[in-house]
RNA sequence: GGGGGCAUGGCGAAACCGGUAGACGCAGCGGACUUAAAAUCCGCAGGCCGAAAGGCUGUGGGGGUUCGAGUCCCCCUGCCCCCA
């Protein structure tokens, strides 16, 4: 007898992945003939397109992406064994910073090494045995995907969407290029770089984000397999408010520097969500960069003005505007007509107030809002008091501002309205009397695009001195990227030093222009890849519509939440703008979205100096000290990062217990969207279940086990009747995991307990195999093997084939439909579920005392009967009748005495 | 300051609609096999008391609803996220 063979993952898993590959396994299964579709309603849902957000190459795949994407196959390959045709692809998001900084520090091609990244990283992605079509890979840096997104661009220019404005923008001096507003995180951070930000006035690239905005948040409410947080996210950022504009005649001429402009600059129009505190307003601030403040600053003022603003230039967004900050402003000098109560107050400029929101100028009204509040305070401002709250007790001001709703003091004609009301009424006389109205506010900001940056997609368009901006003919694209460029990452955009490159003639009038220097944003490129995966080869469009209508909206899409707003929101934007060109025949690009927790690493930090100590330096786990000063060390999980020297190689878990272990792990260890804590002897333990798989099967094949005939006849190969105690069980336990694992897989994906049905299978197999008739351990074995495919797939396939009755042919080949990745997914027994008996809970008083053998179909009147005459009964009760029984049929018994 | 989420053994976690809390696994302990170890197999395992049977207690803290609360309601504490 020959030696019983071990589970050698690496002696399986290549050989695998290059038959599924002959076998043409994860092509996508193209739509049947449209008219066997349409003839019957449910027959055209049987496509699923399974995504995961695609990467960045890097070059090197780390643990975060093997969660992405080890998760997206777990779902793809569900779906094919229930009769799904898979949508199931991956791309590259391939334009980018760190190829250009590779090719300043290193002198290499962007092109070259975006590329070399992109080999080595599909090398990897593929030693996961993911059920990937790499047929449709598309990457985003590679002129026959860019060429699109250039016609896209355009699309938007020619809708309005795309325009050039100066503007206060926010700069990244480490990276040497302008960012949008979602770029730049809480602290005035970019979130590439990290580094804080600049302003700069710039003449720059813009979408009209904004134009969708209500369409962006109405729609917020329909995405139901969205996670709650993203939607409620999404709906702040965008933030709705309603408010007024309301208009306020200068009333002081300009200084004497400019007294021609002077009676131009009649009115400042401010933007408030309180119109009703408008008579409490005692003075104005205007954003340091408002247009009028040139105009308007008088002589005397001229010299603190420009100081000042040369001071809030260096701030941040987020440094103005905090409450817990103090403001700053100057007076300019002149002054504004109240319009509700004709009264003159001073106009000021002020860190707090900025440019880009509203109308770029406040109405300061210190009484009702806390930064007038403090600003007053801090300048010694007037205070007038026109809302008095409601209730007896009236506001103190002492430090802070009262901003509830009320009632109206000090207003004149409005005096004694509430606030609400007051609003209404204030507006509407403003409307009425010219000077202002009602308006809807956005927080959102128009998408800033233009990147001064080389490896990014050129934006097709050409200057010209005659015709002004002329987008480049679409015969005439793609724009292609020069390649041989030198690279700096300093002064500026390199391709505005390519002559040969930036003059062309212009295509309207055929006189001297120049093209755009700028290049898109890289959340551009990402915006639409999920459209173009549907029909990634298409030549003559982006995506063929009817493609994209069958494909979209994706299924499951899988991503970090790190993108909760940018690439989400972004993506929503193109995919509406996209329906309204008519490109496309859906509202909403992703129907579920599964946002998934980071990977940690275990961490050691030394407390006094704050050093982060590689695991591999500290020798005793459990009293973690450090090597050098023997001091003892912190503990604790982190986001794996190279500065904290806690990541773990994927290559290196794949070589050393392989893909399926590694897969088995991560999706075992906690629930898909919480953050997963890397432990190795967790891992080990994934190891071991599958070797324990293994030596089930290797002992079921020793016993001559075969699976013969259909998967789905298995069970019409046994007699109910004729079962024992044990093969009963075992069929219970086979397909409690059936019902188990596809709720796991259908409803909320929580493959940590779908794995752990998996191990209970497993373990029922382990106590009754031996004592089961053939057709029971078929069905149980071949069961397991088709649940575990999804999860484990290598090992899935290699027992499959050791069992199958007519086993693999010469050289181990086997057919496509002979795969286990080919079966279908089983259909639960119902009768197989059915208990003789189950136990019986008895409670005396709500608290749990025994529990009593009873017969399954036991009715309330038995159950009661059997609780009463129970040994917990005649104990707890001491012959007392109980006050009153509550029975649970199938459940429990409660006497309450 | 506003909005949202979370809190369960030594650890990761599970628990459908209010019905046996801790499934499954890791670490641990005991046993079998072995010359020995590894591997494997069998078993134990929230805490406290008890030789055991069993009892008491237990899902961050306090109160409530209920025959019965990890789950529902109110208050509090701590942590996390988003917005300011």
């Amino acid at each position: 007898m020959t030696q019983p063979s071990r589970y050698r993952p690496d002696a399986i898993e290549e050989r695998w992945q290059q038959q599924w590959e002959r076998l043409g396994l994860h092509a996508t299964v193209p739509e049947p003939a449209s008219e066997d579709v349409s003839a019957e309603s449910g027959a055209a849902d049987d496509g699923y397109y399974a995504l995961s957000m695609f990467p960045y190459p890097s070059g090197s795949l780390h643990m975060g992406h093997v969660r992405n994407y080890v998760i997206t196959d777990v779902i793809a390959r569900a779906a094919r064994l229930r009769g799904k045709r898979v949508l199931h692809p991956m791309g590259w998001d391939a334009f980018g910073l760190p190829a250009e900084n590779a090719a300043i520090e290193r002198g290499v091609d962007p092109g070259d090494w975006t590329d070399r990244n992109i080999a080595q990283m599909r090398t990897q992605l593929k030693r996961l045995g993911l059920s990937i079509d790499w047929d449709r890979e598309v990457t985003t840096c590679h002129a026959d995907y860019y060429r699109w997104t250039q016609w896209l661009f355009l699309q938007f220019l020619d809708a309005g969407l795309a325009y050039r404005k100066e503007a206060t923008v926010n700069w990244d001096p480490v990276d040497q290029t302008v960012l949008a507003n979602e770029q730049v995180d809480a602290d005035g951070r970019s979130w590439r770089s990290g580094a804080q930000v600049e302003k700069r006035r710039l003449r720059q690239w813009f979408l009209k984000i904004t134009a969708y905005a209500d369409a962006l948040l109405d729609d917020l409410p329909s995405l139901q397999g969205w996670p709650e947080r993203v939607r409620t996210m999404q709906a702040n950022w965008i933030g709705r408010s309603l408010g007024a504009e309301l208009i306020f005649p200068v009333e002081t001429p300009a200084g004497a520097g400019s007294p021609a402009q002077a009676g131009e600059a009649a009115a400042i129009t401010v933007f408030t969500t309180r119109p009703d505190t408008v008579c409490g307003a005692t003075y104005l601030v205007l954003a340091p960069e408002h247009p009028l403040v040139e105009r308007l600053t008088s002589d005397d003022c001229r010299l603190s003005v420009t100081a000042f603003r040369d001071l809030v230039s260096r701030q941040s967004d987020q440094e103005r505007t905090a409450e817990d900050r103090p403001k700053r402003g100057v007076p300019i000098g002149a002054k504004v007509r109240n319009p509700a109560n004709g009264e003159s107050i001073p106009v000021w400029i002020g860190d707090y107030v900025l440019a880009e929101y509203g109308t770029g100028a406040v109405m300061g009204v210190p009484a009702h809002d806390q930064r007038d509040f403090q600003f007053a305070r801090q300048y010694g401002l007037p205070v007038r008091q026109v809302v008095i709250p409601e209730s007896s007790d009236p506001h103190d001001f002492e430090g802070r501002a009262w901003t509830e709703a009320g009632v109206l003091i000090n207003s004149g004609r409005f005096d004694g309205l509430g606030s609400a009301e007051a609003r209404t009424r204030i507006t509407a006389a403003a409307e009425a009397e010219g000077w202002g109205r009602g308006r809807v506010q956005y927080r959102l900001r128009d998408w800033l695009i233009s990147r001064q940056r080389y490896w990014g997609c050129p934006i097709p368009v050409i200057h010209c001195g005659s015709c002004g901006v002329q987008p480049v003919p679409e015969d005439q694209l793609p724009v292609e990227l020069p390649r041989d460029v030198a690279l700096s990452g300093k002064g500026g955009t390199p391709l505005a030093r390519l002559e040969s490159w930036m003059h062309v003639p212009c295509p309207s009038c055929g006189g001297p222009a120049q093209r755009e220097t700028d290049t898109m944003d890289t959340f551009m490129c990402s915006s639409w890849y999920f459209l173009r995966y549907s029909d990634p080869h298409n030549i003559r469009r982006p995506f063929d519509r009817a493609a994209v209508d069958r494909w979209l909206p994706v299924d499951q899409y899988v991503g970090g939440i790190e993108h909760a707003i940018l690439h989400l929101l972004y993506s929503r934007f193109f995919t509406k703008v996209l329906r309204d060109r008519g490109l496309l025949g859906f509202s909403e690009p992703f129907a579920r979205l599964l946002t998934q927790g980071m990977v940690q690493g275990i961490t050691y930090r030394s407390p006094s100096s704050g050093r982060y100590v590689p695991p591999a330096e500290v020798s005793d786990p459990d009293d973690p000290r450090d090597p050098h000063s023997g001091e003892v060390l912190e503990v604790f999980y982190e986001k794996m990062s190279k500065s904290k020297h806690n990541g773990v190689d994927p290559a290196v878990v794949i070589d050393r217990y392989g893909a399926d272990t590694a897969r088995m792990f991560i999706l075992f260890k906690a629930p898909p969207e919480k953050d997963l804590e890397w432990d190795d002897a967790d891992v080990e333990g994934q190891y071991r279940f599958l070797q324990r798989l293994w030596r089930l099967v290797e002992g079921a094949h020793g016993r001559g086990l075969r699976l013969t005939g259909e998967p789905g006849g298995w069970a019409g190969a046994i007699d109910p009747a004729a079962l024992s105690d044990g093969e009963k069980e075992l069929r219970r336990a086979v397909h409690t995991a059936i019902v188990a694992i596809s709720e796991d897989l259908e409803g909320e994906l929580q493959f940590n307990t779908a794995v752990s049905e998996l191990m209970k299978l497993s373990n029922a197999l382990t106590a009754h195999l031996d004592g089961a008739c053939d057709a029971v351990a078929c069905e149980a074995l071949g069961t397991l093997l088709i649940l575990l495919a999804p999860f484990a797939p290598h090992l899935a396939e290699e027992l499959w084939q050791k069992l199958r009755a007519d086993g693999p042919g010469e050289g181990g080949e086997i057919g496509a439909d002979a795969s286990v990745h080919r079966q279908r997914w089983p259909v639960a027994d119902p009768a197989a579920l059915v208990r003789d008996t189950i136990p019986l809970v008895i409670q005396v008083k709500g608290k749990m005392r025994g529990s009593l053998e009873v017969p399954a179909d036991a009715d309330a009147a038995t159950l009661e009967r059997l609780a009463l005459d129970s040994e917990v009964a005649r104990r707890w009760l001491e012959g007392q009748p109980p006050r009153r029984v509550i029975v649970v049929p199938g459940k429990l018994v409660n006497l309450v005495p």
